[in-house]
DNA sequence: CATTAGAGGCTTATTTAGGG
DNA sequence: CCCTAAATAAGCCTCTAATG
């Protein structure tokens, strides 16, 4: 067949596919449910391939449905950019962004300047959470996550070693010598991080002389690091996140034991079923330029 | 929550009628 | 005789309401 299937019937299959639901991709056309069921329906009758599975109160998409999926939604991203292209030329694009509360503010917003000046047409709208990202669900162009590489449906750009390394105030660091000195110490301690000073403990051998639930606890690694920089204690930190207060020596890392955590790091995640956009392609270049400089 | 049937509204294609 | 415009027919889309 070289005719194209109706295209209004595409445009209901691609937004189902998309949010694998019928009733909110309807919202989402601003037609009811019912209106897309039947598109649907005939797209399948005028192609003679089923592509949802109707199960009860949901539906999923076929083996074929899914493949047809993955080859639509980027012709339809082709029409939309060529669509923004021609309407908006000289305006500015949005890239948003998912990153973690620390990443963002240790690393990712005192750098971001660089890039806006480098790049002036495109807007960085940054958030952050601790939550999964859904690129199916979710308007969100990118998220750096950690993980271990493998996640399915989305592109996955390995940044930078995650070590793990202890510090301190400079103060404090000429009160230890050896790690099982940290037994008198305070460690700090992040929710989000919470086996980090185990991990570490035992790496260096010392998980028996020092307990590594005792200290204090805050909800983030960066008010960790905070309270670090204030002289409260120890915190056990990813090198890469206080490489600039360690280079200011406003941080010391007292003992030369580091545990990396290999593949288990931050990574880029982009959605692996819709073309990389053009600012896509330049923050994920300027994003993995930074770490080949540093690392 | 998905699907179906039937009704109504709108668009497009086809036929028909009337004027140049 | 041809062309245009009204009338009619056909098809499509979406809605409501009801069902699984």
């Amino acid at each position: 067949m070289d005719r194209l299937p109706p295209l209004n019937a595409l445009r209901a299959f691609e937004a189902v596919a998309r949010r694998l639901s019928i009733t909110i991709a309807a919202e989402e056309l601003h037609v009811t449910p019912g209106a897309v069921s039947r598109q649907i329906r005939t797209l399948e009758d005028t192609l003679g391939i089923q592509l949802l599975v109707r199960g009860h109160r949901q539906i999923s998409l076929t083996r074929a449905g899914e493949d047809y999926y993955r080859a639509v939604t980027k012709s339809m991203d082709g029409l939309r950019e060529a669509t923004v292209r021609l309407t908006r030329r000289t305006k500015r694009t949005q890239l948003k962004v998912r990153a973690y509360t620390t990443f963002a503010m240790r690393w990712l917003i005192p750098r971001l300047s660089s890039f806006h000046t480098a790049n002036s047409g495109i807007e960085v709208l940054l958030t952050a959470s601790l939550d999964p990202v859904d690129f199916r669900r979710e308007d969100i162009d990118g998220a750096i996550r950690l993980g271990d590489g493998k996640w399915s449906g989305t592109n996955a750009y390995r940044l930078v070693s995650n070590i793990l390394v202890p510090v301190c105030s400079p103060d404090l660091g000429k009160k230890v010598r050896k790690p099982a000195d940290l037994d008198r110490q305070v460690l700090l301690h992040s929710i989000a991080r919470p086996d980090d000073w185990a991990c570490w403990l035992a790496a260096a051998k010392a998980e028996k002389l020092v307990d590594a639930r005792s200290g204090m606890t805050y909800q983030s690694s960066a008010m960790a690091y905070a309270a670090a920089l204030e002289g409260q204690g120890f915190a056990i930190a990813q090198r890469f996140l206080v490489e600039d207060d360690l280079a200011a020596g406003k941080l010391v890392a007292p003992f030369r034991q580091a545990v990396d955590m290999g593949d288990f790091t931050y990574y880029l995640l982009t959605p692996a079923d819709r073309n990389e956009s053009a600012s896509m392609a330049t923050f994920r270049k300027w994003l993995l330029a930074q770490f080949e400089t540093t690392a």
